[in-house]
DNA sequence: AGATAAAATGATAGCGCAACCATTTTGACT
DNA sequence: AGTCAAAATGGTTGCGCTATCATTTTATCT
């Protein structure tokens, strides 16, 4: 195999000089018609591709960005991931992708690791960085986006929702539909299922009427499986009193929904179930199941657009960016 | 904001040569004890981080592999990726990925794009590629990995199973149960899409006693909601007739089986469903769906294997290898 | 036609790092 | 102590490209 063709075998090819080569890849417009189509007619018939690593390195523009997801596994995040791509087609670059597995010291070694590509700017989720990342990231001097969540204090730009404003709208749903005996649902108990469990535990305090709540929460990772698994076990410490589940997502939801199937409940008389996510199998079960709603794919998109119309150097302190969030009403509830 | 450090900056504060940092960072035991601390102390403390372009120009090693899949928000491809990620985390590579979504020309650009970032390997999704990007695959000289189907002729190296025989056996597994009117539901109706319908076809073909089949396909993507829409386009061909339908994947059986419920359909009495990857929610809906299952994560991790234990330059064939599936049997037949 | 501006093209240098080879230091042995 | 090999460290160079500036060609005007 001959060595991989470069810049010159092109220009030597073309009859033209190497960088009259470099412009017609980057800069097509300054170059005259006439050898435009003579190098890209070179291109073609060698198969020139040229040298990312060489590129980046000369130009100071690396044409990446990257993205960290807390799990691959979740849909969730694919269809933020899903949006991001979409919106990183139009501008040409790529994106380079890592996974936390839920962990900030995991996250703290992707930052770095990733940030060895010289991106052009990082998207996160959540809120949750070590100081360590925090500072890596600061020092880099690339725009920033916090997903999913909005914050206080955010790094740079921040987009995202509130997951305690949610929980308490869902929660104030049941309790309005004269439900009294609500359970709470966790797994995973990442920062966002908190603040969820801090909305519902809000509604409930807030609520002038007596009502009863039962919490049931573990750390393994969610699966409509789990959701079964927690139903049961809410029903088990309530004592058979539990009429309404409110579950931190809607894999949980739909494994309390086939669950209750198992236990000859009815659904929503003899209980009522609502998730969160609105993924697609929750509109089409029997019954229907009560979600929330958010439009992750365009969170995703905005996400890269802010990050291209970010000035990189703007220091000002830039306002999260609340794109909201909308209770889905099924027939589960 | 100062400019970035590099590799000087943190030899000047640690009082050795650029070279010895370089060490530090690649190859730690190749430096003394003493001044790989101090290194490593210099290094933290400016919050150094290699330039992944200068390093990948001057080694000819990129640390990357390229990804294409045809589609992120198809979960069957995000298992296979977190199989690839898993592994890819062992040998300190970085991906990057590709969405070609399902159409060759589009992955043809995409090939060209990732080539760019020369990376150490490649895994494609099937092997449906155009001419110039098998041009410029082979010309690249890197491994390659064809994944999910069989080839007769890989580019490089293949791993996957039959999904023509995965349709036979399943077909056959309708036939024994005593169905004779099958249909066979199919969306988007990609290569292995259509090789499973080839398999129905011949179980069916090949059957010794008399059956009837319904095929209703779309090119449209799957989903659960189209699952149902296509039940009810084959009891409309079928005139109420068909007895058992073999969805092309479980999204579409999982919009079958909840559809059969508002249709009064008794599954498996009146109708069987069977679903192709066997997806969780197939595995707990009510009645369970039978399912092709195929170890996808595996299939991912192995890739990454193959593409690292390449040596690149060998020319040699390299037989496909046959990752297996497993039918699930399940109450829905 | 001549003067001037504008567009097109080319030559050179350097981006930040690691390969390569040269040099120094250390350790093991007689 | 003296010899030699091995380990540790450093200096120089070039990876392939693009930014910058210099030069040439073309177009536009009086």
């Amino acid at each position: 195999m001959n060595k991989k063709p470069n810049l010159k075998d092109v220009a030597k090819v073309a009859g033209v000089s190497a960088i009259t080569v470099s412009r017609v890849l980057s800069n097509p417009d300054k170059v005259s018609e006439k050898l435009r189509a003579k190098v890209e007619q070179a291109v073609h018939e060698i198969g020139y591709i040229r040298n990312h690593a060489a590129s980046a390195l000369a130009s100071r523009r690396s044409g990446v960005i990257a993205v960290i997801i807390p799990s691959l596994s979740n849909i969730v995040f694919n269809d933020v991931l899903q949006g991001i791509y979409s919106a990183v087609k139009q501008h040409h670059l790529q994106v380079v992708l890592g996974d936390c597995h839920y962990s900030p010291l995991e996250e703290e070694k992707l930052i770095a690791t990733l940030l060895s590509q010289s991106p052009e700017g990082f998207i996160l989720t959540g809120t949750d960085q070590t100081d360590y990342a925090r500072k890596l990231l600061k020092q880099s001097g690339i725009p920033i986006v916090q997903l999913m969540e909005l914050s206080d204090c955010p790094i740079d730009m921040n987009i995202g929702f509130s997951h305690f404003n949610a929980g308490v709208d869902i929660t104030n749903h049941l309790l309005q539909k004269g439900y009294r005996k609500l359970g709470f649902l966790g797994a995973r108990m990442d920062t966002r299922t908190q603040q969820r469990l801090a909305g519902f535990k809000k509604a409930i305090a807030d609520f002038k009427q007596p009502c009863q709540s039962y919490v049931v929460t573990t750390t393994q990772s969610s699966s409509i499986r789990l959701g079964g698994q927690l139903l049961q076990a809410v029903m088990a410490e309530s004592q058979g009193q539990c009429d309404a589940v409110f579950c931190c997502n809607d894999d949980l939801a739909l494994g309390a929904l086939f669950e209750t199937k198992r236990m000859n409940l009815k659904v929503p008389s003899d209980i009522a179930i609502c998730g969160f996510n609105d993924l697609e199998a929750s509109a089409l079960v029997e019954p229907a199941i009560t979600s929330v709603a958010s439009p992750r794919f365009e969170m995703g998109q905005q996400a890269v657009e802010l990050l291209m119309t970010a000035s990189g150097e703007d220091k000002t302190h830039k306002p999260p960016i609340d794109i909201g969030y909308r209770i889905v009403e099924r027939a589960s509830t």
